[in-house]
DNA sequence: ACATTAATTATGT
DNA sequence: ACATAATTAATGT
């Protein structure tokens, strides 16, 4: 096995409040693994048997409708846990999380959940505060389906991909942070990659947007905050 | 106001 | 050269 240093975990959230001591535990108990892009990690409905944490990557989490239709419900950016079923009370995994980029995890069998949630300090309150804020998103995000037009949508997700795991360049505009095709953003907003297709063209030509194949760069952030219907 | 169909072009290995 | 991604126009609900 590989020699990770305490210090990749000692900055996260559901580890913050811990020794050294115990990080070096937690460490030890977990294996590493690095996932290239485009696999699956877990697949919906599969038994619970791991949960795990991203120390680097974009984890895309997926849904497949009747028909076949993949819908993106959500993205989550490195530092923060995942497939933790044992937090929902589940023995299986509700939803598929697939690798957007290349992935680095940490693994855990499910049978440490309630030793890590007697034993250490804080990780419970906030791997429940992830959760929570996990759920709230969605909950905007049903609203925001329900309620806003396609246009705004689509601004709202590409707002939403840059705030989670955006990266700033020279000139101030911010790229998103992994590879994300007009397929992809047609599946996080509910339309066809055509209407994205467009939509991002038009962007483009009033300079609020510029993307190349699978790369989107903002260059008005504010541009798409008015679009995506931020008043009231 | 948006999807669907289809044809065409561009881009990355 | 091949597969995948993106654009664009026309037509449909």
């Amino acid at each position: 096995m590989h020699k990770l240093d305490e210090s990749l975990l000692a900055p996260l959230p559901p580890f913050s409040r811990l020794s050294r001591t115990q990080i070096r535990e937690i460490l030890d108990a977990a294996s590493s693994h690095l996932i290239p892009v485009g696999t699956a990690v877990f697949n919906e409905g599969d038994k619970a048997d791991y949960f795990y944490l991203l120390l680097d990557g974009t984890i895309r989490v997926v849904r497949i409708t009747e028909d076949g239709e993949q819908v993106i419900s959500m993205h989550i950016p490195a530092g923060q846990l995942f497939g933790i079923a044992p937090a929902l009370g589940r023995d299986t995994y509700p939803a598929t999380s697939m690798a957007a980029s290349e992935l680095l995890i940490l693994r855990w069998s499910t049978r440490l959940w309630t030793d890590f949630v007697a034993k250490y300090d804080g990780f419970a309150t906030e791997t429940y505060k992830t959760v929570g804020q996990r759920v709230g998103d969605m909950n905007d995000r049903i609203v925001e389906m329900a309620t806003q037009h396609v246009e705004q949508r689509i601004a709202c997700a590409l707002l939403r991909l840059i705030n989670q795991s955006g990266v700033k360049r020279a000139d101030g505009s911010i790229e998103v942070g992994f590879p994300v095709t007009r397929q992809d953003v047609s599946q996080m907003t509910g339309t066809t990659l055509h209407t994205v297709s467009r939509l991002l063209s038009a962007w483009e030509k009033s300079g609020i947007v510029s993307s190349k194949r699978k790369k989107i760069t903002i260059r008005q952030p504010h541009q798409l905050v008015v679009l995506s219907g931020a008043d009231a």
